[in-house]
DNA sequence: GACTCCCGCCAAAGC
DNA sequence: GCTTTGGCGGGAGTC
């Protein structure tokens, strides 16, 4: 066990530390290999008795000790020793345990030192995750005696060190005391990445990316000082706080001393460099673009090539942990000059909203706390904006109405007698209770497959299924369909008529119920039109929901509509496209404001217009400042256009910005204020287009058509058994259409009741590739859905019950209902025509919605949504190719890219 | 020769 | 003052 005594013994003082040592249960051992998960998982939860101290067949005695010695001192028997290990090598590639030695024939030599290859960093994680199941269950011992640990491995503790502290970064563990770490194993996962990539992109992660590439580009990329100033300059017109550890709530750092060296920590080097990951498209960064944005932050302008090599060396170590976590994986990208390292992501595709898959692989999983998730990205803001020095990033000042209005809802709902409990395992982890209390119980089989499917199915379905994150804390629970979901209901609800509690407004989102399918609708209106109903509030909206522009819509040309049409029934294609779609539009949003800040600009347009105008001035200042630069925030894939698109291109933008603002629906009133009257009958026109139908003669502002019966599985709490069944139907219609669920109101309805402009939120709507597949041709022919209307539309007569209820039409007046018009309403038509859309619909619209309604709103680079959306893999688009591979094909063989002006070969190693 | 990244020194922080 | 933590860079191993 001591045989790394040779590693040890040289100075470290850390063989024996006098931390009160552990007793067996302290290290949950997994007992196997993560391969072997399953065996594991069959066992008892039970912490499992570790193999306490089986020596590896080499016990400390003083002649190994002194035969250890000698090889550690004497070069010849240590190349010895590792040429005759290197013949093993292949036997003991994933050593599970610390007795993977016992086969090497007993040669003391080989196992008191091995390769340098067997104790790299990432084999060695392999090893320490091993010792951890992936999802640990609340009851087992989760802790980690480092010092124990460091000896079973045979390691220095230097280097569980190493390993912790990445994980730390992505909270799989987290410290409890000296010497002493909680496992949590992947159950944060999700959230971490959520919240990283949240804060990646305020950070503008993706400018700096595209910045560096660019200089890269245009200049060989050197560290002479000029051209480092350059890019120094650069990085200072970016806004980019001094970010520091992003946490997540009940995993914060106890001391101090964590936080102490954080600047430069591996944490934060470790969640930086994930960031980089999921704020760019493609998910591949090269080590020396990852360097530079992470000496960026500190001091470029003092960039050598000392400091460049170390960062260069922390990041292998952070990626060797990374890969051994299946998050990234290593590549090359070949380019003019030379084979560049490279990693790529590989880890689950995250949206804002991974709990929806989580919920969809636990159906009886207790939905997160909603504290949980607000406080998630609370405690991330919290900790994105240090109190200390430059705070370029400063909290937008409706993201603090928002968190004032979210802690009045989550007081609201937790002193709630029905509210949802929070199920809080331990104290210092109440994150645990999110998944391993439920899936405790579970088969173990069961659980390998639920885990089996989440990672299958993961990317398509968090790709679409909005944002948890977002959502939750856009919507109460009770907004929810959650198992729990009956806590929504109030006695006098009608299973599927009612009013839902108003959330975080005086606003309460109408439930509009669809009599064939058994879905129930929310329609969350506008404070504009809702005035009839209660009073004028703000902050009625779904605040948090990062809005969807409506670039997509502009994007979403004739000719896009025809290319599209082309990538039915390629479900992988789909799903490529969809996630390429969303990240160039990402991306894209990332660029001048961040996507909470401009749903919340958006949301309160009416009231922080000055606000707004300002923001926007600062956005052209950036704009300004940057300077060519800003073009190159364009994903790969459109950049080959970089040379093509010049003044006009920006005067173009800025002119979309102009009007973007104005064209939210939640601002209609005030656009029609604005407008010129060809602009407001241009406006309904748009709408009208939008909907396929006449313009209307008025309109309601906006509102949100929630499906609330868009079940996930297990979402089905609160419905009858024949509801279920509708439900379940209705699960296969969303499956096979994107539109489906999302808006039952027929186009007649809508103009009869004026409301020009619902928002669609089908939360929880899970789209499988053929879905998205299916999409164009849905939209392309939106009359002939087959599935669209039918199922969703709900009973006139009882629409106009829930709107003469509510009071939005008089008492007499009924809601026609026209046959013809029954499909016409769909949602990626409707969604255009306001900006109160989440994110999840940003990207449904992104890819589901090729009708394009003249309506310019989006400030965004709308060809590059375009381009992304519309591309046919493989096609001649060369600057699109990026992307292409990138996300899809790039993941499994080896690919081309495309990147501006040069070719990128990345393969993997 | 470039790329990887192990290794352990040593200083800061914690106890 | 000892221990823990971890930044850091030399330099060995690998390709």
């Amino acid at each position: 066990m001591q045989e790394a005594g040779g590693d040890m013994g040289t100075g470290d003082k850390e063989n024996h530390s006098s931390e009160p040592r552990r007793n067996v249960l302290e290290t949950p051992l997994k007992q196997a290999a993560t391969s072997q998960s399953v065996l594991t998982e069959i066992q008892p939860l039970t912490t499992p008795p570790k193999p306490k101290e089986t020596p590896p067949a080499d016990p400390w005695t003083p002649t190994s000790n002194l035969k250890m010695l000698i090889s550690a001192v004497s070069p010849e028997i240590r190349s010895r020793d590792q040429r005759r290990e290197l013949s093993n090598n292949a036997r003991d590639v994933l050593p599970a345990k610390p007795c993977l030695q016992e086969h090497l024939s007993g040669d003391e030599y080989e196992k008191s030192h091995p390769s340098r290859k067997e104790k790299s960093l990432g084999l060695l994680c392999h090893k320490f995750l091993a010792r951890y199941p992936d999802y640990p269950s609340t009851a087992e011992n989760n802790y980690i005696c480092l010092d124990e640990v460091a000896e079973e491995l045979n390691v220095e503790r230097r280097r569980i060190y190493d390993i912790v502290n990445v994980l730390e970064s992505l909270h799989m563990v987290s410290r409890l005391a000296k010497n002493r770490y909680a496992w949590h194993g992947r159950h944060n996962l999700s959230k971490t990445l959520q919240a990283l990539k949240k804060v990646g992109e305020e950070n503008k992660y993706t400018q700096q990316i595209q910045m560096i590439k660019k200089r890269e580009y245009e200049h060989d990329f050197d560290f002479d000082g000029e051209r480092n100033e350059d890019v120094a300059r650069s990085f200072g017109s970016i806004e980019h706080s001094e970010m520091s550890f992003v946490e997540l709530p009940g995993m914060e750092f106890r001391a101090a001393s964590v936080n102490s060296r954080k600047d430069k920590s591996l944490r934060v080097m470790s969640q930086k460099f994930v960031m980089l990951f999921l704020v760019s498209s493609p998910q591949i960064v090269s080590l020396e673009v990852a360097a530079k944005i992470l000496i960026g932050e500190d001091q470029l302008e003092d960039l050598d090539k000392s400091k460049f090599k170390t960062k260069i060396r922390r990041l292998y170590d952070i990626a060797n942990v990374l890969s051994s976590l299946e998050l990234i994986k290593k590549v090359h990208v070949t380019e003019e000059r030379g084979r560049k390292p490279a990693f790529k992501w590989t880890g689950p595709a995250v949206l804002p909203n991974t709990q929806d898959t989580k919920l969809e692989m636990t159906p009886t999983t207790h939905p997160p706390p909603i504290s949980d998730s607000i406080a998630s990205k609370e405690q991330c803001s919290k900790n994105l904006f240090p109190s200390r020095g430059k705070q370029n990033f400063t909290r937008h000042p409706s993201l603090i109405k928002l968190v004032k209005s979210i802690e009045n809802d989550r007081r609201k709902i937790q002193s709630a007698p029905t509210s949802p409990v929070k199920i809080s395992a331990t104290g210092t982890d109440p994150n645990l209770s999110a998944f391993p209390s439920q899936m405790a119980p579970v088969p173990a089989i069961a659980k390998q497959q639920l885990e089996g499917q989440s990672k299958k199915a993961k990317e398509p379905k968090m790709k679409l299924s909005g944002s948890a994150l977002e959502f939750s804390l856009s919507s109460s629970p009770e907004a929810a369909p959650k198992p729990e979901a009956p806590r929504n209901v109030t006695p006098s609800q009608q299973p599927s008529l009612g009013l839902c509690p108003p959330s975080h407004s005086a606003v309460p989102p109408l439930i509009l119920p669809h009599p064939h399918s058994g879905v129930s609708y929310a329609i969350y209106l506008h404070p504009s039109q809702a005035h009839t109903v209660t009073a004028y509030n703000p902050s009625f909206m779904l605040q948090p929901l990062p809005c969807a522009n409506v670039t997509g819509a502009k994007s979403m040309n004739s000719k896009g509509l025809n290319t599209i049409t082309t990538e039915e029934g390629d479900g992988q294609t789909a799903t490529d496209e969809l996630t390429k779609s969303w990240t160039a539009k990402e991306r894209a949003t990332v660029k001048s404001e961040t996507s909470s800040q401009r749903c919340l600009k958006r949301s309160q347009a009416l009231q922080e217009n000055n606000y707004i105008k300002r923001f926007r001035s600062d956005e052209e200042n950036l704009d300004t400042s940057l300077g060519e630069s800003i073009k190159n925030e364009r994903p790969p894939s459109t950049s080959s256009q970089v040379n093509d698109e010049t003044d006009d291109f920006q005067q173009e933008r800025q002119n979309k910005t102009e009007t973007s603002d104005q064209n939210t629906a939640s601002c209609y009133e005030q656009c029609k204020r604005e407008d010129t009257p060809e602009d407001e009958d241009k406006t309904k026109q748009d709408i009208a287009v939008a909907f396929a139908i006449p313009a209307p003669e008025t309109f309601f502002p906006s509102g949100y058509l929630i499906p609330l019966t868009q079940c996930t599985h297990g979402n089905k709490a609160g419905v009858s058994n024949k509801e279920k069944a509708g439900i379940c139907s209705l699960q296969h219609t969303t499956y096979s259409s994107p539109i489906a669920g999302v808006i039952p109101v027929t186009a007649s309805e809508l103009k009869a009741v004026n409301i020009p402009a619902f928002h669609i939120t089908p939360f929880n709507i899970m789209l499988s590739p053929t879905s998205i597949a299916a999409a164009p041709v849905l939209s392309n022919s939106c009359l002939s859905s087959s599935n669209a209307g039918s199922a969703q539309n709900p009973s006139p007569s009882i629409l106009n019950f829930t709107l003469q209820h509510v009071g939005l039409i008089p008492a007499g007046v009924q809601v026609p209902t026209s046959p013809a018009l029954q499909h016409v309403p769909q949602p990626e038509s409707v969604c255009w025509s306001s900006e109160h859309v989440n994110l999840q619909e940003e990207k449904e619209n992104n890819f589901l919605s090729p009708v394009q309604p003249p309506v310019p709103k989006e400030p965004q680079e709308p060809q590059q949504v375009t381009e992304n959306f519309f591309r046919t893999p493989g096609g001649p688009n060369t600057g699109s190719s990026l992307s292409v591979n990138s996300d899809g094909t790039e993941r499994t063989s080896q690919g081309t890219l495309y990147i501006p002006q040069r070719k990128l070969e990345v393969s993997q190693d």
